[in-house]
DNA sequence: GGTGTCATGTAAACAGTTACATGATTTT
DNA sequence: AAAATCATGTAACTGTTTACATGACACC
């Protein structure tokens, strides 16, 4: 999976420019690329040498000409297709555990406090995501069952880190009683 | 975070070589480099330069000679450091999410069989994990807390897949509902 | 006779990030 | 006067993966 088919995905709700996209990306949830400049307009550079997209350069008076990506026909094919490809496993990328996994050198008062950073850092994550997903909002005219889909994608990433704090929980306990 | 921490743990449990790192790295379910070559070999290099290891050319009769790399007392004290500096927050990299954002052109059966397929392939990564988790068993003379901590590090894991999994079937629901 | 293990390393490619560069306009 | 927004793009770097290369031995 790259870039390139969350940028078609995109531009199939309607026609944007790379800096359109960079924003988008940079502030979705689930689309997990910085989004900066390089990986954009080099994606768009080989979607349209696959003509997935075409652009139009549209001049501006008192701001820089923007080119504006409009998905074709070939390119909603590609979509479909990848749209219907076999789904991948998550991967998880967590540090944290790594930190754990040599943490007996520590005492029970600094293992207390690393396991509070984490705890804390993830109720942040938690609200920040569930937060977003009140603001969420940038496609026009969703049908009940894309709507839904949308609302499933955010919950799922909430209920991410609300199971990474019911993990921190269980484990303090269990340090706890020991 | 780098691999290079990674290696210091488990160099702080006994020295090793390249070789061997490779192996536990590769197959760790929590270390979640590929664990090539490229990076052991270079990540060696860079901690022999920090004086954070040591290394030990040992010839052999019948196989290529090897090099035995030890942690040093400014490596542990490295290690140290970074088990004890503010954790980040887990990154989940979820492809499946975006196919989902664009499945609303999928008619319901499409969407029935791309929901199985993600099901399945969670359930087999979810076994595969608790089969992970009993036959795990890389460093000798553990504390009880330092079990405790790997157990729970593999139970982290676990819980992630069966979250998911739960996730997944209350999108079905939902999905038959409507 | 082919495949796998032990053991080191290099080469080439791809993916991804940060930072730089331009230049007008608008906001603080 | 400084910073942010719009809009494009490039440069340099880091991280990561796959594949290549060598050579002895063991196993099937």
């Amino acid at each position: 999976m790259s870039i390139n088919n969350a940028i078609l995905g995109i531009l199939s709700y309607r026609s944007l420019t790379g800096y359109d996209l960079k924003k988008i990306i940079q502030e979705s949830p689930f689309m997990y690329w910085s989004g900066n400049n390089n990986q954009i307009y080099k994606a768009l550079l080989g979607l349209l040498e696959e003509e997935y997209v075409t652009n139009e350069v549209v001049h501006q008076e008192s701001s820089p000409s923007k080119k504006i990506y409009t998905i074709t026909e070939r390119g909603r094919a590609a979509l479909r297709g990848w749209v219907l490809s076999s789904p991948e496993a998550p991967e998880f990328k967590k540090t944290f555990l790594m930190q754990l996994a040599w943490a007996d050198q520590l005492n029970d008062a600094e293992l207390n406090a690393l396991l509070t950073q984490y705890e804390n850092e993830i109720s942040i994550q938690a609200a920040m995501h569930r937060e977003l997903k009140n603001r969420a909002d940038f496609s026009p005219d969703r049908t009940a069952r894309e709507k839904l889909l949308w609302d499933m994608i955010y919950d799922n990433i909430i209920s991410s880190f609300e199971s990474e704090l019911a993990w921190v929980q269980r484990l303090r306990q269990e340090l706890d009683i020991k």
